[in-house]
Order: C-alpha cells, then sequence, then structure tokens
DNA sequence: ACCAGTATTGCAATTTTTTGCAGTAATAAT
DNA sequence: ATTATTACTGCAAAAAATTGCAATACTGGT
C-alpha cells in the first residue's frame, strides 16, 4: 500500500467520523502504530487534520480554536451528544450553546430530525447548517475571542426576546453544591439570559466536570431539568445529584 | 512497445484502479523499473498523474479533498483582497458582506490593523477572529443554507441600527447599466440594508462577474464607491465603468 | 548507405525515504 | 501521586529514488 493511499484512508475515516484512533489506523492499513502516527503527523502539517493525543480529529473549519485535545473526550461527548438527540422531537425549538460538546451534539443530530435551532456559536451553526431539516437562526452580538460565541448586550437583548422548548446548555463546572459556574464573567451573562429563554434547562456535561467549581455563578443545580453525562445513570460519581429533584441520563 | 504506448497503458491503469506501483509497470509493461521510474516522471510533468513514493496515483484521487478546484481564482481574490486592505485604517468600523472574496480579504489583514467589523457571514466571522486586534460583531438571524449568511428580519433590523465607515459588499454580479444583481431575493433584501448601513460601499468584484447581470436589483452603479477587481484599473474590460463616477483600483 | 548527434534503456553505485523497534519522555486517567 | 497509555527520539534494515554511464536504437542530412 502506498503512503499516499494510507494518508487518503486516514482523512477519510476523520471525515466520516470527526475522529480516528493510532490503533484503529494501524489495523485498518495494516501498519505500525509508529507508521500511523507519521502519517498523522504529515496530514497534520498538510493541515488536513489535527493531530491529537491518542490519534486525530477532522479540522472542521470553524473551529480553529474551540477543539479538543485528545481523541477520548471526543467519543465521550459522542456519548453525550447520542442521549441528548434522544429527548428531541420534531418541531421542537431548540438553543445550544457553545462548547464542543454541544458541537458533537448539532453534528449528531438525526437526518430526518425537523427542528428550529438558536446558537450564539459559530461552531454549532456551523454544524447544524449541514442538517436539511434544521432551520438555524444564529444569536448575534460580539463574538468573544476564545469561545468564538456571541456576547454581550446585542445577544443578551435577542435572547429576552425569544422563548423556546430547550435549551441544551453546556457548561465548565457543575457541582451539586455551587450549582453551575464559569470563568468568563461574559459568558455568565449570556447563559443566565439563555436559561431565562428556556422552558427546559439540559446540561450535557462530561463527567471530567463534575463537582468542580469555577469564579463565577451561573445559576443552581436545581435550575437544570435534565443532566447528561457519559456515565451509567447510577454511576457513584452522580451520587450527589441525584437529591436534587434533576433528571440523570 | 513504444514509449508512448507505454505511458498511455500506465495512465490507463491509474484511471481504473485510482494508484499503480512502479512493480506492477514494470511487470505489466515489461521494462525495467527504472524505465517506468522515467515514464512517471514524464507524466508526472505532464500532469498527468501524480507520482508517489513506490508508484502513482491519480490526480482526482489525491485532489478528492484538496478543495480548491480554483487555484486562479483564489489568487484573483487575494489581489483584491491586498488592493482592498489598503483602503482601511485602524480605529474604523468596517461592515464584510459573506463570499469567499471577503473571505480571503478577512485573512489577509494585517495584524496591526485594529478595526471593529461586523458580519452576517459565518465564515468570515471565523477568519477575523484569527486577528488579535480586530473586534468582531456578529449580525444575527436567520442562516440562509446555501449563503451561510444571517438574512431575513433580524439581521436587516440589527443592520439598521449601525452606521459603518465603509462597507465591502461581494457581489455575483455588476453591469455598468444594470447595477449591482444577485439571484437570491432574502440577500438582496440584506445588502439593501448593508448599504444603507455604510458611509461608504466598497465592491471588490473577481473580473469574471463583471458585466453579468442576475433576476434581483440591489442597487446602482452609482451607489458603488470604489470598485476593486484583479485587473489594472486601465484595463479595457472596465471601460464601461470609468464615466460613472467610481473609483477603480 | 554512412555518419554524427540524440534519445532511450538497463545497470550499478550512491543517496534518500520509509518503516518498525526499543528506550525514554510526556501525558491522561484514576 | 501513581499507573497506564501515548508520544518522541535515535537507530538500523529494507525499499525506493537518483545519478552517472555504457550499449543500443533512432534521426536527419549528406
Amino acid at each position: 500500500m502506498l503512503k499516499e493511499e494510507r494518508k487518503q484512508i486516514i482523512l477519510n475515516e476523520v471525515m466520516v467520523h470527526n475522529r480516528v484512533l493510532l490503533t484503529d489506523i494501524a489495523e485498518l492499513v495494516k501498519v505500525s502504530i509508529d507508521t500511523a502516527r507519521r502519517d498523522i503527523k504529515e496530514l497534520h502539517d498538510e493541515k488536513k487534520l489535527k493531530k491529537v493525543h491518542g490519534g486525530a480529529i477532522s479540522l472542521g473549519f470553524y473551529n480553529h480554536n474551540v477543539q479538543d485535545k485528545n481523541v477520548y473526550s471526543i467519543e465521550k461527548k459522542l456519548q453525550i451528544a447520542r442521549k441528548a438527540t434522544g429527548l428531541l422531537k420534531s418541531g421542537q425549538v431548540v438553543l445550544l450553546s457553545g462548547g464542543t460538546t454541544n458541537m458533537e451534539l448539532a453534528r449528531v443530530l438525526p437526518p430526518g430530525l425537523a427542528i428550529t435551532c438558536f446558537t450564539p456559536s459559530l461552531a454549532v451553526a456551523s454544524q447544524l447548517l449541514a442538517k436539511q431539516n434544521v432551520e438555524v437562526i444564529l444569536i448575534g452580538g460580539k463574538l468573544s475571542k476564545d469561545s468564538q460565541i456571541a456576547v454581550g448586550g446585542t445577544a443578551i437583548n435577542m435572547l429576552s426576546e425569544i422563548k423556546v422548548d430547550v435549551c441544551f446548555l453546556g457548561t465548565n463546572s457543575i457541582d451539586s453544591g455551587q450549582g453551575l459556574t464559569e470563568f468568563d464573567w461574559e459568558i455568565v451573562q449570556m447563559k443566565k439570559a439563555m436559561i431565562r429563554a428556556a422552558k427546559k434547562i439540559v446540561a450535557p456535561v462530561i463527567s471530567e466536570k463534575l463537582n468542580t467549581v469555577q469564579r463565577y455563578k451561573i445559576c443552581n443545580i436545581e435550575d437544570v431539568d435534565v443532566l447528561i453525562t457519559e456515565l451509567a445513570p447510577e454511576d457513584k460519581a452522580l451520587e450527589s445529584f441525584r437529591d436534587k429533584n434533576i433528571v440523570i441520563l
């Protein structure tokens, strides 16, 4: 097998699944892990994909900065995203915050699902545009450089004029005592506005973020209706959330 | 066997299988590996296939992921973008429509330039985010699936509340008689609103779009202050625009 | 037909590239 | 902090590319 062929196969794999593990490549194209790593390095240098710990992920056009450091957390986010799509029904109006978990959610929305999605995130909007049956409405405003979502008065204003069925609120930190917290003040204001704009709040959270606290508070844990992690609902890491009147998935 | 015959057979093999190994060629056309290598080198130089370590692969196969099918127009857009950046000064507030030319403009903005940019385009916004000194403000609204820019009432409303120094208005068709035209009604409305929101209109246009007309009208040619093409200002293709009180760059 | 000049081809010596491995450093999860 | 996984580095064997060279075939003009 020619090296260029291998690289093509790898690239294809990344396109389809958004990620690929080194061990999978080695298996797929029958080379050693080292060679697979070198191939990925070349593709990375050619800017065809992004090399990360454990493999590679696709180089979304809009996610230059918003990206993961390893492939395993993507796997977890995928599990979370799959659980989250189960909550959606055609005809609903949905609000998606930013973050990689919501990007993954946007990516795995079933093609048939016809919903309206509001989002202040470039990356999420970009993923949603690929879905034929999803109407995408961008929340405008000043773009925060690092999180790549619209923030500030304009955005909050726009949010104040809508009421959606459900909001998928990505969050950096969640704690059964302190609730949801965030380190960026502007984003906190956005998320508060998003909560006000939604009838129901779903928090998709990767388990690493459980029981961590940041500087500024978004809301109490009781304000969240559904908590989704990649863990089984009966996992003991979720114990402290069990008596909070939250649905845990 | 004649060399041209061999080359034809090799080319055919590449067409059919997307790839060929040197050893296979040597076998197939009964020549030494060295000659096979030379044949491939010639075909490579003739741009009939891509020579790689160990053999060759078809250009189509290789280019599948290289999206720049239109290398020349990218070069032209770059030239236009460079001219356009010359119009900008730090401190200005700018409005960028969508389109690949404006994306290119966003991409080549000098790092030192400190401006504020409004845009309804995901792609342009994403490019602008990479610039440290540029404040990016996203125009929100319903996203048009094909052009990937925000359109509709919300977006137009937001535009009605701003007045920018200059608007770079990408356009699909420009004609010295019919003015600027577009085939998508919603985008026409957006561009009209963008014109109202700007003190000065700059139209970056690739020369292929000169003297073409589409279904719906955006504005008269006189509403444009500066026309930028990749051509020299004295080029005869620009003749009909010369008496319209427009600056041509 | 002859000859000088040119192109093609195969071969051998040399250099470069690729690949897997082993030891070590770095990273992520518990 | 510890452990398991993954990444990086240098190395050596194998494969392929390059180069120079000689033998052969072909070309155009005489």
